[in-house]
DNA sequence: AGGCTTGCTTGACCAAAGTCATGCCGAAGC
DNA sequence: GCTTCGGCATGACTTTGGTCAAGCAAGCCT
């Protein structure tokens, strides 16, 4: 896990990615000096596809903030299947918690395609954390975000279809309320169908059937006809035959 | 929301409570002072059964901290239905995370069995904070946690079936690790079911399934044959006919 | 006591999603 | 060029769990 390339040495870091971590939610009421003496606990990596950042039950003396490139969060089951919790994008933070409570990761982290992480050391960081009362509030804020993420997810595979679960994250792809959209797919179709709860065959179907609602797809690129209509369908108590 | 009863003027609690209070984990590594100075903000209620301590979506300027009773987190769909995302006993928190994000409930709570809660003002509460590192470090594991939870159940609904839902549910219940134990389900059916994601009539027939693996129920009274078993049935990759 | 309601179980049936097998298309390799 | 392989779709079939309806025992209210 630490033979992992290092791109700078610490506190010695590129003035571009800089400001890139200023406007990163978790460091976004900082000043510039604290951010400059964050920095100096960390590290810049650029790591490839497919490397294993952390696994499930690894001692968490570390955490990660993605800088860009896709990251997946999964758990393994005791016969080695992936559960994918969520497919992180730029500006991410997952197991910054595991340092606050029993400091082993929860979650097992992969990277999708290539990334550059911020590697930040969970001792100095929490011993600056008392001088940084913004920080803490970020930090709170943050884990609070990750909790409503969390149950939205479990009250989607509690009560809702296949197809209205693909709706709903087709949906929180874009700002728009209402019209016609097209939004390109993030992520593959296997590794969406896991993160969505279901299998690759029932991604498929479900797609189909959201052409009955006006979800046309070609090759990863959807052209939403109506997000009213989509957005109905996907609130509606049961899948949508008859109503 | 506001118009529930109270118990006791601020900054005049039953020292009996300040005890109780002492042993949450969320203020457990506080001073004597430090708590003496939170109570000032806080009441104490005593609350019947059926009472809505707050919905989804209302403005969250304080948060909870239960002493005894049970109280039901549950979010309600668009048609009215309710999801319940977990059952609170003494010494539990949940809302408060949303202090520190949107300011608003993201589910609703509601008394099961009559309960006394400890009401924390959000704005004096925050103030205090700065000046409470231990204070801040419990919240963040406090958080933590309930995202370990969260975690947890959002895998079990992915990958299990009703009754190693229900057999894990179980084994909670419990620390032994092997052996015949009995445990005493701590809610009604119904609420339980909707709890672990499945229908009233689901959970009759995995219980029924679990009588197979030694499971057996006598009125709310469950006497596990074998946890070592029932264990193995719910690490299982699949339900349990063959392998 | 009689007649409710409430909480739970059971059975028959149905719909949703998983499983297994097949086939297609486009990219990569020789 | 052909071949292979990975990603995706589709079809047939099975399994799981939801739906609907009935029934039962326990507690309650007059």
């Amino acid at each position: 896990m630490s033979d992992l390339p290092r791109d700078a040495t610490p506190g010695n870091v590129d003035p571009e990615v800089i400001n890139q971590i200023a406007s990163i939610p978790l460091f976004a009421g900082l000043t510039k000096q604290s951010i400059a003496k964050l920095l100096s606990n960390v590290n810049v990596l650029t790591v490839p596809a497919g490397t294993v950042l952390f696994s499930q039950g690894d001692v968490a003396d570390r955490f990660f903030v993605q800088l860009d490139g896709q990251i997946e969060l999964y758990v393994k089951t005791v016969d080695g299947l992936e559960s994918v919790i969520d497919v992180l994008g730029p500006g991410g933070t997952f197991a910054e918690e595991a340092i606050f409570d029993t400091g082993v990761f929860p979650v097992g982290a992969k990277v999708v395609k290539e990334t550059r992480i911020l590697v930040v050391e969970a001792q100095p960081f929490l011993d600056q954390l008392s001088d940084e009362f913004e920080l803490v509030l970020a930090m709170l804020g943050g884990m609070s975000r990750h909790l409503r993420v969390l149950l939205h997810q479990i009250n989607e595979l509690k009560l809702k279809s296949t197809a209205q679960r693909l709706g709903g994250f087709l949906l929180s792809l874009t700002e728009s309320k209402t019209g016609k959209i097209v939004v390109e797919l993030p992520y593959d179709k296997r590794l969406l169908a896991n993160r969505l709860g279901m299998k690759p065959e029932s991604l498929s179907r479900a797609l189909a059937k959201l052409q009955e609602i006006g979800v046309h797809d070609s090759d990863g690129e959807l052209t939403i006809a109506d997000v009213g209509s989509l957005r109905a369908f996907c609130l509606d108590g049961q899948a949508g035959d008859r109503k």
